[in-house]
DNA sequence: ATTGAGGGAGACAGGTCTGTATCGCGTATG
DNA sequence: CATACGCGATACAGACCTGTCTCCCTCAAT
């Protein structure tokens, strides 16, 4: 019932999937459905939830920290990651990006926009660990990357994510040219 | 009526925008508006149309030719409109990805990964004016720093702009780098 | 002043949406 | 066997959607 509705939202979007497709392909009545969800929304919440714990948690952190062993190359798993996601033939882009782009209702935006930052954290812990110059600038590079690069392939481009990572690996290779300059001197006197 | 239209479109995105509430804030009758557009998917594409001649064509591309004298000016001067775009308070986003995300039907969707492409085509106009060496490459990788920006603002970071601008320079040095290695050695012997 | 066209206002048809209520079957338990 | 509960199926209420139709007012031309 909850992956029904998972599948469907991602292939179909949130507000083009009805209840009534929802109960009718996963089997069961309407009303246990709202037994166990008190309205659409909840049960959409409770479907960004999983969609974080199944994408975030242990596909992409997981994929990224097993497939590098330092953090630059952890980093750069990401986008070899993406580049296998991105040619599955029922790719269907990033639940978290297409529901923050489609809802403008509050609860759910926010929701997204918390596990969005949930992956930045991550993000963060990894340039942190790479001993960039500044890890949070760093990482909302990388995440805007990732963001582009799913968006991208929805407009066509299946390169995407090999592009994004030529683009993560001359950021890297920057933090290496000029390292640990910390305290920049002030521009204006 | 069209700008009507448009502007509910870009605030809520256009299945959340009923026929009825684009004629009250219009002040036109259902039937005025049904003897210009056949159907709703004739008013979305309509104003898929106004969007691209107004952001596309009469702000982005203009005012990027001329912010910059050369193709790379021009190039990073995108960011710099972006910037400010990004900070205006009533800032929803890029209507062409929006939609492109929001709807799975077949015309539409092919209406916004062809204006998309249009966009394409004007950065490689520029990226092939200044000489890159894969000048189709580097014009996807910027397209993707603009998309994952555009993005990313919507998910809170108000800095994107700064951010793909500071990519977007540093593909730019690389370029001069490296210059004009037109025909690479084959890899495979 | 008369006539005719354009268009605003609103009713309406038919469909879909969310969320609720009821019915009926199958099963577990005493 | 009897009873009670879970749940699938389904009907329903009320709202909203798209698209059509009719009424009637305004305004211009003659």
């Amino acid at each position: 019932m909850l992956s029904t509705a998972y599948n469907l939202f991602c292939r179909q979007g949130v507000q083009a999937t009805g209840i009534d497709r929802i109960v009718a392909e996963a089997g069961v009545a309407k009303m246990t459905l709202y037994r166990h969800f008190r309205s659409k929304e909840e049960l959409v919440l409770a479907v960004l939830d999983l969609r974080e714990e199944l994408w975030s948690n242990r596909w992409l952190i997981a994929e990224a920290k097993r497939r590098g062993d330092t953090p630059r190359e952890q980093l750069l798993a990401i986008f070899d990651l993406f580049d296998g996601w991105f040619h599955q033939p029922d790719y269907e882009g990033c639940l978290l990006n297409n529901v923050l782009l489609e809802s403008r209702e509050r609860p759910i935006r926010a929701a997204c926009i918390a596990k969005r930052q949930n992956v930045l954290a991550f993000l963060r812990s990894l340039t942190d660990a790479a001993g960039a110059r500044d890890p949070d600038s760093l990482a909302r590079q990388w995440q805007l990357l990732m963001t582009g690069a799913m968006v991208e392939v929805a407009g066509g481009d299946l390169g995407a994510a090999r592009r994004a990572h030529a683009m993560g690996a001359l950021l890297l290779e920057q933090e290496q040219r000029a390292p640990l300059a910390k305290d920049q001197p002030a521009v204006g006197g």
